[in-house]
RNA sequence: CGCGAGGUAGAGCAGCGGUAGCUCGUCGGGCUCAUAACCCGAAGGUCAGAGGUUCGAACCCUCUCCUCGCAACCA
């Protein structure tokens, strides 16, 4: 199929119908805000937007319940991966439905439909020659009858001699590992040492479809696609497209689709995407829909929201996957940067994030204090306010309290629910609680220029949503109630009331004067009900009840009219939208905040303590199984001096060394800069391991490894012969 | 030279070739229908730095400095 047809069709064709994607979360535990902000609040105000224009759109997610992390979670809780997602998949559904994130259907990956789903389209690529079969060695925990995955490997890091380095990484140093460079791996599983053994598996070739890539991202959506999207694709496509393997040597996950192949399943990463279309597929057959034309008609739209850490997944991986398995390509891909916290990066794991759930249970579902109402849905639409406000849509943004605090007062409370009362009461007092009439023979220069204000505001509204623009969007509509406000003080009803009455009794052309201006500024109201639906659904909804009007009246077709209210129509007394944020509430959230991280930072502090204990009393027994003296002498050890030390730049951790080995002086790169000063190492004497493959790190070429000790305290110190010693003189 | 994004009023951001703009905050005034709200006005910036292109540069080009991400989990 010849994609430059499909995307110059599309331009040309009248979109026939939508499928909007939000990234699938992983279902190992809680989501935070910085989620919410990057990709389901983006997609359920585009989603609300199109389906108010009465568009066929299909919104769909579901949770990622794949992949090592989460077996690897069930090990340390002692319980199973099964009950992990079992628990996790309902919180975070019920999570999403009390912030208003409106999906059509929410699917997980353990659903018997997405494993088929998943196998026939692994089965198609197949049976196409569209992957590749490499055999390797690969370690395998004898004792388990199992093959390892990165995470389930321990071992010595190379670089910086801790010993409980991961598979594929080093958490202590950060370098990035495989496998093979552990030294002494350690299966996590039995504790055995595991050994080699040859296993097969299927690759997708990346490398094969770099100039479709190059053409569809880099040449077509150059302008129509995000900056910051085409420039992560651009930095992975000009660093080389590699295959990537399909399939795992796991238990947990999706069952490679071939005889023989028992303990493979799809990697995590293949089947995920897919949970889009099985999701779909899902959707469908509890609605009594044909699922094909969202996945496979040249006039649908799919866009996907993500985080800017899917990019990769989403604009080149899944759309190679969707052009072999014969699919349409997304129309767009609007990530998101990330959303920093109170100054700091949000992270679960370090207790410095604000959970969905965490903020449902302490402002949503807040007790009424005195019978005063202070939780609600209303809360729910002042965090989607202030992270539409603040959305990283083009850089990364910073969620703090006092932000959160400053939005809501001065802007929904001040500006948008204070228009909206003033207007109810002020209707309520001079208009005997009625839509008044227009009074088109006195109308004025104001009245027409708020009248072309809304007009215009809605048009630079939609076309704002239409460019995934949702911050300046809902800026507009918030400028729209602020147009509202000065129009109200301009003609200043309540004292045309007060002028016009002469002993008690109110002029015609007083009465026709405060008619005109409330007339307007309630026909405003039910626009901004309509323009804020898809931003603040609570609200909109909120704001029909007061205005007696159905939900159909938020249709799109109605924004800019001036006629929604019909003349003559009685009204409910007002209802305030929003309640002020006292400094107390979120003084509270902020100690709160630090609590958690205090107490997170402190629990691992004490495991870390324990760690060390249980290494203490390992070291006095052998640690590594037994080895015969050949294996040791193919290690080369000998004496040098470093005679040149310097940092590496970018890198925190990593020194630059020259060290005399008496024969030649090596270039060797160690990761020790945390624990030693350039300067002060210069002329001391250490034991290098001489025959260790060289290894590039940050670009420049080690050639060996400096051994060291690591005390107690977790301070390194050389390991250097007493009295000095020629250098190149070898240890035995 | 690893790559990508960014550095603009006290804070948070927009503008991306033609008199420096928005929101919050600060100060002064007006108004009182309204959730001590609303409206008007003012102060506050050599647009990170240095070169260059141009009649003209925050904007385009080159170099330098700084921040963040790609790079545990993680949108």
């Amino acid at each position: 199929m010849d994609i430059k047809n499909i995307s110059t069709e599309n331009k040309e064709k009248t979109i026939g119908r939508y499928l909007i994607t939000a990234a699938l979360p992983y279902a190992n535990g809680l989501k935070h805000i910085g989620h919410l902000a990057g990709a389901y609040l983006p997609a359920d105000i585009y989603v609300r937007y199109l389906k108010a224009q009465k568009r066929d759109v299909v919104f769909v997610c579901g949770s990622d319940e794949h992949g090592t992390a989460i077996p690897i979670q069930a090990m340390k809780e002692g319980t199973t991966a099964q009950a992990i997602i079992d628990k996790y998949h309902p919180i975070i559904e019920q999570n999403f439905k009390d912030l208003g994130i409106a999906f059509d259907f929410y699917h997980r990956t353990s659903a018997e439909l997405h494993h088929e789903t998943s196998q026939e389209f692994f089965t198609m690529l197949n049976d196409n020659g569209d992957l590749e079969v490499k055999e390797s060695e690969q370690y395998y925990d004898e004792a388990t009858s199992t093959f390892l995955a990165d995470r389930y490997i321990k071992g010595t890091c190379p670089v910086c001699a801790n010993d409980n380095a991961f598979g594929d990484q080093c958490e202590k140093c950060g370098s990035t590992l495989s496998p093979d460079m552990l030294i002494n791996p350690v299966s996590t599983l039995s504790g055995n040492s595991p050994i080699k053994k040859a296993t097969k598996h299927w690759y997708l070739p990346l490398d094969r479809h770099e100039d479709f890539l190059r053409e569809w991202i880099l040449k077509e959506h150059k302008d129509d696609w995000r900056t910051s999207v085409v420039g992560q694709c651009k930095s992975w496509i000009d660093g080389g497209l590699q295959a990537r393997a399909v399939t795992r040597d796991l238990d947990w996950g999706i069952k490679v689709p071939l005889k023989d192949e028992g303990g493979k399943v799809l990697y995590v990463w293949f089947d995920a995407p897919i949970g889009y279309i099985s999701a779909t597929k899902q959707w469908a057959l509890n609605n009594d829909k044909d699922w094909k034309p969202y996945w496979y008609a040249p006039d649908t739209k799919l866009v996907h929201f993500v985080g800017k850490d899917n990019i990769v997944f989403h604009c080149i991986i899944f759309p190679v996957m969707l052009k072999l398995h014969g699919n349409i390509l997304p129309t767009n891909v609007p990530a998101n940067e990330f959303m920093n916290l109170e100054g700091d990066k949000m992270s679960t794991s370090r207790g410095w994030s604000i959970e969905m759930d965490d903020y449902i249970n302490d402002w949503i579902k807040k007790e009424p204090i005195d019978g005063k109402e202070i939780g609600g849905e209303s809360m729910a639409d002042v965090l989607r306010y202030y992270l539409t406000q603040i959305a990283p849509e083009t850089k990364d943004s910073e969620f703090t309290w006092k932000g959160f605090q400053d939005a809501n007062n001065s802007e929904l409370v001040n500006i948008f629910g204070n228009f909206v009362n003033r207007t109810f009461v002020l209707m309520h007092k001079l208009c005997k609680s009625k839509v008044p009439p227009f009074h088109n023979d006195i109308i004025d220069n104001t009245d027409k220029q708020l009248i072309i204000d809304i007009k215009q505001g809605t048009d630079k509204i939609t076309s704002l949503l239409e460019g995934y623009k949702f911050r300046d969007a809902l800026f507009e509509v918030i400028d729209l109630a602020r147009k509202g406000n000065k129009y109200m003080q301009d003609k200043e009803p309540w004292m045309v009331a007060k002028r016009e009455t002469v002993d008690g009794v109110l002029s015609v052309d007083g009465q026709k004067s405060i008619d005109n201006s409330l007339h307007l500024c309630l026909q405003l109201t039910a626009n901004l009900a309509i323009l804020i639906h898809p931003f603040l659904p609570f609200t909109a909804g909120k704001l029909c009840k007061m205005l007696k009007v159905v939900e159909k009246m938020l249709e799109w077709q109605n924004v800019g009219r001036i006629d929604l209210l019909k003349v003559g129509y009685s009204l409910r007394e007002p209802q305030l939208l929003f309640r002020k944020i006292e400094n107390e509430e979120i003084e509270a959230q902020l100690t709160k905040l630090k609590d958690k991280a205090l107490a997170v930072n402190t629990q691992k502090e004490s495991k870390k303590v324990e760690d060390i204990k249980v290494e203490e009393t390992k070291a006095l027994e052998p640690v590594a199984a037994e080895i015969v003296f050949d294996d040791f002498a193919k290690i080369d050890l000998r004496v040098g001096t470093i005679v040149e030390a310097e940092k590496v730049p970018k890198a925190d951790k990593l020194l630059k060394l020259s060290v005399d080995l008496g024969f030649e002086t090596r270039t060797i790169v160690s990761g020790i800069a945390l624990h030693f000063a350039p300067e002060d190492i210069i002329g001391k004497q250490v034991t290098v391991v001489v025959n260790l493959a060289p290894r590039k790190m940050r670009g420049i070429e080690s050639n060996g490894m400096i051994l060291m000790a690591e005390d107690t305290a977790g301070k390194l110190h050389f390991i250097n012969p007493e009295g000095g010693v020629n250098n190149g003189a070898g240890v035995k």
